[in-house]
Order: C-alpha cells, then sequence, then structure tokens
RNA sequence: GCCCUCGUGGUGAAAUUGGUAGACACAAAGGACUUAAAAUCCUUGCCAUUUAUGGAGUGCCGGUUCGAGUCCGGCCGAGGGCACCA
C-alpha cells in the first residue's frame, strides 16, 4: 500500500490555495460575516511552538466558519517596531529595518509552510509608514480632543535600555525586557487619558459575555475602584499649612487615628527640602525602589514632622504627622490617616514608632473589654466601639456610608470614588518606534504637526551606538519648520502597545490611503469575533485596545464601537521537559543523551543529568522545539493535530516527541483507511446495515460540532480517533454497502478539513474526484437521524450500578422493571428483599432502594 | 497578605441540567504475525481467588441526595493575578 507523502501533498495544496486565493476576503457584505483575529506575532526571527498552538486554534476556527458559510476575515500582520530590532542592530551591525525585514521574510514562509487559511493581502506590518502615518493621525486628532498630555513626572527608568517603562511594564521591580532593576526618574511624557475612562473601561466589562471571566476579573482588579472619602485635616504647627486632606476607604475608623502620613513627594513636603535629616530619608526611599512590591518588602518608616494633625471629628484628638515611605502620591491624595488597629501597614508603622493602637471595630466573636490588637491589624467585619456617635453600627458597610453622610454635612470630607488605573505614559526614549507628530517652538511650545505633513517619516541613517536616543543625536532630523517657524520635532517614540492597540481596524481596510479605516468597512467587520491569544496580554494590551477604540469614539458620532472584541479567548503556553547536569546548567535536547531507556546523560561529560518539570519553552531553559524542523520531519498536518490533541486549548500543553509520532501515525492510519474505503467492493447483496453508519456519523457530527463550538478541540481530536476505531469495523463488516461507506466518509473528511487541511483535501479528491474542494461546505444533518430505537438502562441497587440492559427507547417504566427484575445479577439482590423505593430516570436509569 | 482558578490511573486528559467515572491517546506489560527486528494488530490496566462477581475509588474530612468528579461547609496542596492602592 503506498504511503502517504505529506511533503508533496502539502506543498501541492499549497500552492493550489495561493493560486486559487483560497483565502482571500469576499469583499461581498451581503453574507453573515465573521472576523477571526489571533494575536499578531513580534517579528523574532523565527516562529515558535506559541505561534503554531496560537495560529493553529485560529485556522481550524476560521476554516470551520468559513466551511459553515460565514465570510470570514482571517488577516495576519506584523507588530515590528520595539527594542529586540535596536538591540539586534547593535550585535550584528544590522539596520532594524533590515533585521525586521528578514525576519518577517522567514516567519511569514514558515506561517505558510503550516497551511494557515490566510488573507495575506491585508498583510500590515506596524515599522511601515503607511500604517503609522494613521497612528500619527490618530494621535494627532486625540491632541486635539484633550486626551493626550503631556506631564512631568517620575517614571521607571531602565538603565540598561535607557528608556521609560509603563507601570505595567515592571515586572518585579525589574524592566520587562531587560530584567534590569528599575530606577526613579522625572521626565516630561506624553500621557494618553486612559483614566477618563475608567469608570467605563470597567462597567462595560461585564457586558462582553465570550471573554473568559478570569481577564475580565484580572482587568477590574487592574482598574481597581474603590469607594471613600476624601477628608480635611486641620494642621497645627506651621504658618503656611494649615489643612491636608486624605482619602480613605476607611473613614469610619477616624476615632482609632493615631498619626498622619504623606508621601514625601507630596507638596506639604517641600517644607522640609533642605532639611537634612529629611534629604537622607529621601534618599532612602529612593533607594528601596520604584516599584510598590520593593517598598512593600521594605520596612516602613518614617520621617516626624513637627506638624500636629487634629481629628476633625474629635478636636481633642491631635496626632502626630510624618513623611512615609509606604505612602504613594500617584494614588489618592498622597496623604493618609493611620489607623493602626485596622490596618497592617499603619500598624507596623505604629509599633516601630510607639504610636498608640486603639481598636474601634470589635470581631463578631469578641467582647469590648478583652479585645486587643496584637500583631495582625483586624480588617474584616465587625461593630464599631469606642468612636462616640459612630459606636454600635455594623462596619464597614452602615457606619462607611454613615461616616462619609456626617463628614459631607459637616462640610470636612466628601464621598469619592478612586481608581487605581493611572494614565498611559506612551514617550519611549528610542528610535524604532512610530515618532510623535509634534514639535515644539523656540519658547518650547507645543506645535503638532499639521496633517497634511504626515506621516513624520523616521530617519534611516542613524547611530544606534550612541547612548541615550539616537533620534535626538541625529544631526538633521529634528530640525526643521511648520509655516516657515523654526521649530525642532519630538524626539521621543511611541510605546509599541499604541500599534497593536487599533491593527484590528486597519485589517478591515488595509489600503484605505485617506485614513486610519474606512468606516464603511468597519460597519460590516467589527468587532473581532473571536480573538485568541496568550494570557499575558490580559491587561495591557486588551485594556488599552479597549482605551483607544473609546478615544477615536470620543466626540465622533460615526464610530460606535467601543468594545474591539467580542470574544476572547486565551490559549495556555506550549511546555517541555528540562534538564540540568550536576552544576544546575540548563542542557538542551541535543546534548543529552538517552541510556537503557531509562536515564540521560550529558554526551560531552557522561554525567547523569537531572530531568526537570515542563517548563514552558524557552531558551533561556533550553527546551525549545523548532516548529520548522517537526514540520519537515512529519508535515504540517502532524504538527497542526499533534497541538490540539492533548491538552484543551485554554490550559498548557506539553510537547512531546511520543505525541509528534502518534499523530503522525495516525495521519498514515487515516490515509490506509481512505484507501481501503475507496478499494472496496461489495461481495453480499444483503444489505441492511447501513443505518448504523449513517446513524453514528450523525451522531459524531453533533459531537464535533458542540465540541468545536465550545473550544475543545482536545475532544474533538479523540472524536476523530474514536471514528477511525469504528470505521476500521464498518469496512470489516459485510452487510454495509460500499457506496454507503464512501458517501458517510465523506463527510467525515470534510469533518477533517479544519484540522488536517492539506491531507483532508488530498483523500476527498481522491475518495470523490468530482468534487469542488472550493464550494464544499459544513454537512447539515437532521437530528432526526441520531434518534436511537434503543438505549442502555442502567440498572442500580440503592444507588449502586448492577447491571446494564439495552431496551427499545421510551419504554413503559413497568416493562423496564419488569425486565430489570429478570437481570440474573439484579435478581439475587431482589430476592430476600422487598423493593421500598424506585426511581426511573427515562432512558437512563432505574434505581430500586431496597 | 488579598483575590481567582485548579486538584480524576504511570502520563495528557474525557464525563449534558447531579444519573454507567476514567472516553480518546501516550507510556508500560503480555501475546499474535515474523528466521529476527521494525511496522501492524489484540489483550491487560487498583484490591480480592478468574474474561464472571464483589470491594475500594475523582486531594483530605464532613454534609445534602435514591444517587455527588459535579452541589454545600471546613481543611490541605498546586498554579495564576494583584500588592504597602489607604
Amino acid at each position: 500500500m503506498q504511503k502517504y507523502n505529506f511533503k508533496t501533498s502539502e506543498e501541492k495544496w499549497q500552492k493550489i490555495w495561493e493560486e486559487k486565493k483560497s483565502f482571500k476576503t469576499s469583499i461581498k457584505k451581503n453574507k453573515k460575516k465573521f472576523y477571526c483575529l489571533e494575536m499578531f506575532p513580534y517579528p523574532s526571527g523565527k516562529i515558535h511552538m506559541g505561534h503554531v498552538r496560537n495560529y493553529t486554534i485560529g485556522d481550524v476556527l476560521a476554516r470551520y466558519k468559513k466551511l459553515s458559510g460565514f465570510n470570514v476575515l482571517h488577516p495576519m500582520g506584523w507588530d515590528s517596531f520595539g527594542m529586540p530590532a535596536e538591540n539586534a542592530a547593535r550585535e550584528n551591525n544590522l539596520h532594524p529595518i533590515k533585521w525586521t525585514e528578514k525576519n518577517i521574510k522567514t516567519m511569514k514562509r514558515q506561517l505558510k509552510l503550516l497551511g494557515l487559511s490566510i488573507d495575506w493581502d491585508r498583510e500590515i506590518s506596524t515599522c511601515d509608514s503607511k500604517y503609522y502615518k494613521h497612528q500619527q493621525e490618530f494621535f494627532l486628532e486625540m491632541y486635539e480632543k484633550g486626551l493626550l498630555k503631556k506631564k512631568k513626572n517620575y517614571v521607571n527608568w531602565d538603565p540598561v535600555d535607557k528608556t521609560v517603562l509603563a507601570n505595567e511594564q515592571v515586572i518585579d521591580g525589574k524592566g520587562w525586557r531587560s530584567g534590569a532593576v528599575v530606577e526613579r526618574k522625572k521626565l516630561s511624557q506624553w500621557f494618553f487619558d486612559i483614566t477618563k475612562f475608567s469608570q467605563q473601561l470597567l462597567d462595560n466589562l461585564k457586558n462582553l459575555k465570550n471573554w473568559p471571566d478570569k481577564v475580565k476579573l484580572m482587568q477590574k482588579n487592574w482598574i481597581g475602584r474603590s469607594l471613600g472619602c476624601e477628608i480635611d485635616f486641620d494642621i497645627l504647627g506651621n504658618d503656611y499649612v494649615k489643612k491636608i486632606s486624605c482619602f480613605s476607604t476607611r473613614p469610619d475608623t477616624l476615632f482609632g487615628l493615631s498619626f498622619l502620613a504623606i508621601s514625601a513627594d507630596h507638596p506639604v513636603s517641600k517644607i522640609y527640602e533642605n532639611n537634612k535629616e529629611f534629604i537622607n530619608f529621601k534618599n532612602k526611599c529612593l533607594k528601596t525602589g520604584t516599584t510598590e512590591e520593593a517598598l512593600a518588602n521594605a520596612e516602613k518608616i518614617g520621617f516626624k514632622t513637627n506638624l500636629i494633625a487634629i481629628n476633625p471629628l474629635d478636636k481633642q484628638m491631635k496626632v502626630p504627622v510624618y513623611i512615609a515611605n509606604f505612602v504613594l502620591m500617584d494614588y489618592g491624595l498622597g496623604a493618609i490617616f493611620g489607623c493602626p488597629a485596622h490596618d497592617q501597614r499603619d500598624l507596623e508603622f505604629a509599633r516601630k514608632y510607639k504610636l498608640p493602637v486603639n481598636p474601634v471595630v470589635l470581631p463578631p466573636s469578641e467582647n469590648e473589654k478583652g479585645f486587643k490588637i496584637n500583631k495582625k491589624a483586624y480588617t474584616e467585619e465587625g461593630k464599631i466601639i469606642n468612636s462616640k456617635f459612630l459606636n454600635g453600627l455594623s462596619a464597614p458597610d452602615e457606619s462607611v456610608a454613615k461616616t462619609i453622610s456626617i463628614l459631607e454635612e459637616k462640610k470636612i470630607g466628601k464621598g469619592k470614588i478612586n481608581f487605581r488605573l493611572k494614565d498611559w505614559g506612551v514617550s519611549r526614549q528610542r528610535y524604532w518606534g512610530c515618532p510623535i507628530p509634534i514639535t515644539y517652538d523656540n519658547n518650547g511650545d507645543i506645535i503638532p504637526v499639521p496633517k497634511k505633513n504626515l506621516p513624520v517619516i523616521l530617519p534611516k541613517d542613524v547611530d544606534l551606538n550612541c547612548k541615550g536616543n539616537p533620534l535626538d543625536q541625529h544631526p538633521t532630523w529634528k530640525y526643521t519648520k511648520i509655516n516657515n517657524k523654526e521649530v525642532t520635532r519630538e524626539t521621543d517614540t511611541l510605546d509599541t502597545f499604541v500599534d497593536s492597540s487599533w491593527y484590528f481596524l486597519r485589517f478591515c481596510s488595509p489600503n484605505n490611503l485617506n485614513y486610519g479605516y474606512d468606516i464603511e468597512d468597519l460597519n460590516y467587520w467589527m468587532p473581532v469575533d473571536q480573538y485568541i491569544g496568550g494570557v499575558e496580554h490580559a491587561i495591557l494590551h486588551l485594556l488599552y485596545s479597549r482605551f483607544f477604540m473609546r478615544a477615536i469614539a470620543y466626540q465622533n458620532n460615526n464610530f460606535k464601537y467601543v468594545e474591539p472584541f467580542s470574544g476572547l479567548f486565551t490559549q495556555g503556553m506550549v511546555c517541555h521537559e528540562t534538564y540540568k547536569d550536576q552544576k544546575d546548567k540548563w542542557l538542551s535536547q541535543d546534548e543529552i543523551e538517552l541510556v537503557n531507556n531509562k536515564t540521560y546523560i550529558k554526551k560531552e561529560s557522561g554525567e547523569k543529568v537531572k530531568v526537570g518539570s515542563p517548563e514552558a519553552m524557552s531558551k533561556s531553559k533550553k527546551n525549545i522545539v523548532d516548529p520548522e524542523n517537526v514540520i519537515k520531519d512529519y508535515g504540517a498536518d502532524s504538527i497542526r493535530w499533534f497541538i490540539l490533541s492533548d491538552s484543551p486549548p485554554s490550559k498548557d500543553v506539553q510537547w512531546s516527541e511520543e505525541g509528534i509520532a502518534a499523530s503522525f501515525k495516525f495521519v498514515q492510519k487515516l490515509w490506509n483507511l481512505n484507501l481501503n474505503i475507496i478499494s472496496r467492493k461489495d461481495d453480499i447483496t444483503n444489505k441492511n446495515e447501513d443505518t448504523i453508519v449513517e446513524k453514528y456519523t450523525t451522531k459524531i457530527f453533533f459531537n464535533i460540532n458542540k465540541n468545536l463550538a465550545n473550544f475543545h478541540y482536545n475532544v474533538v481530536i479523540a472524536n476523530f480517533y474514536d471514528i477511525y476505531n469504528n470505521y476500521i469495523n464498518f469496512i470489516k463488516n459485510k452487510n454495509i454497502s460500499s457506496d454507503f461507506l464512501r458517501k458517510n466518509f465523506e463527510t467525515i473528511l470534510t469533518l477533517l478539513m479544519p484540522f488536517l487541511p492539506h491531507f483532508a483535501s488530498e483523500c476527498l479528491t481522491m475518495l470523490n474526484p468530482k468534487l469542488n474542494l472550493e464550494n464544499i461546505s459544513w454537512p447539515v444533518y437532521d437530528k432526526v437521524l441520531i434518534e436511537d430505537f434503543d438505549c442502555n438502562i442502567v440498572i442500580q441497587i440503592n444507588g449502586k450500578k448492577r447491571s446494564l440492559i439495552k431496551l427499545p427507547i421510551n419504554s413503559k417504566e413497568s416493562f423496564i422493571v419488569e425486565k430489570a427484575k429478570q437481570v440474573s445479577n439484579v435478581k439475587k439482590y431482589l430476592i430476600n428483599n422487598s423493593i421500598k423505593k424506585q426511581i426511573y430516570v427515562k432512558n437512563k436509569l432505574i434505581n430500586f432502594i431496597v
């Protein structure tokens, strides 16, 4: 029997698809649309297994939807601005554009090898001025609408990349790309006013029905809405400072007050800027790091001022004012009141500086006399005590509301909603990014670049080896004229998250030269019906995209889409076993060898290798598997099959040699099955079991549909294994006619198209040469066909399964009971017992209680 | 510390509204075919005396129910998110 030659077949079909433009998006807008989008890749060099998984999942969906009659938009592009290009440029002396182009070429070729149903005519690349021109225009429009601000602010400074990072890009106090410890620095930056939409971004989460709850929750926590109160404290001890306002979510604990704490960046702290002790203290604060986490692990320290604060609810109560390292200027008002009994940080601070700890909330299980705070602050529900007119209220719900209303009445405070979300700083001191279309005149005033002068093109001739920002160092680029006036260009470029915040719009009208999108196209294609990508973008990219849509829609009645992605799916990572030598150095698979089928040894030294747990593939752990090698050895269909087969797409999947080999084998087995079905001949005229095939095929068809809809692709794969096992038996059954078998197998192969597109195309044309593959469609079956004549009834005694009988469907209960009682294994339980009760579940089970 | 998710064989995993636990696959063991190997196919898969039968069994303890992997309460463990956010 001839083997399946995946190489010739895959090449053949890819060529046919290219020639026939099989995946070109139809511009006819009369059909129902489906916009299927996977997160576009950063062109880092070669595709990795994560890409294979991401794009295979998307491709299955896109092909399935297309077969189901949708007009499918399934585009691909490149997130091609960013730092790795600059780093590579320095290392290899290759210009970022050359490096990027080279990588795009390689990766595009590799993606094509996978047989993805992508409309390459819509390809976009964010580093192309044809793309970023429109981005600059959006920027100018946002500037006009007041959604952009320039602020002097502390920023996270990455000393290695010499760039500013957004808070979101700082992970564990380190830059998300360089890994360098981040410092604090004050710079003038451009900010998108994302906080203007905080409430909207929060509220609309509940409308995203097809998003994972997990992601919605992460965004909710990130936006971090909290209801509290701004409280004014009168201050003694200084002629200029008469008042300090604090924000608190627990104003009801005001009688537990024992100090006030303000941030070192608070305006009031300026009084002490010449005080040596304060300068020391402030330096200490800066050294502890920039991130909140670094502060978290540091000791809580304070600088005692000579100021005294008066409790607005009890003028007799006077407390010291501290400047403390754990109070941040960019949240709330940069000032808090400390109630150590009911806040852990305040408690630690109070213990250190020997301040009083007075409980004002009593836990339900305690009594007032015996209740004391030791090392742990009490933050749960309880009853207010020691608080005069607040006593007896239940905390926090009742007491917080009541306190706010009292404070508002007395005009010493007002209820306030606070958000954790901060404005999005987009300035980057990098070369390889979208130029900001802004200039400054001699006075430093902002002069936006007129739209007719766009794009502001990134110059090619830069010295990437200079320190700092190469654009700033360029001899001529930044000097230009606007309306005959000499101006200087902004030399910062945009955060690459801006590039990816609207690319899904561009895909709808990639060739519109006039504007970033064509509203007619958007009206048809948007929103993205299914967006697929890694969960690592759950907050940043997705939140920024949601913001960008609102920013475009702001003061723009034509644009009615605020949510870019109506469906979101986050896939898990691809993992692989890890190996280390005795010195804990990571080893790649090439460096080790299996001996006696048991243990691994290091080839070089012969030492025993430590096999570690499977972890996400990464260069640093040396556990990557190159997809192109796998395609070479096993074919695109096999790699697609395996990447979907072992785990649900939402969970991590473990790559294994055995797994890919098994997938490859199965494709061969299916091939043989197809050949057998084609060549099968009838030798007996008595054909009465054709319905078995039809029933089975219909049933599995409904199962596959269901599993496809839920992204249970691993179960669909299992369904196909089941199909194979059944069809092998159908072939042997001489009471099934061959034509009928072929007809049903044609359905199976159609169902297989999204998963093994080359293989299924090849088999289908062999099975039915008359078929035009461009016109085939997802089968339709009548549900009536899966109605069985028989069903299995489980017989239970006292809830335990004792037997199983096959009976006609919808049999009467009395008939089933009668039959059940005749089963010998049931009989023996009934012989000495009387039936007290029986439970019957239609067509499923009968349970006797004895 | 807070929030969320998840704990099912040697492994990856299946399992409508509570209704046959372990589909499907990998690995392993045994067998068939073969001079042999590879490939292929079959069987097994925890305990008890077996292809029959019974028992235990979905992290642990308890509850609701005729019946719990699924629902409820408590604990233990793993992973993820957030974090001096007041």
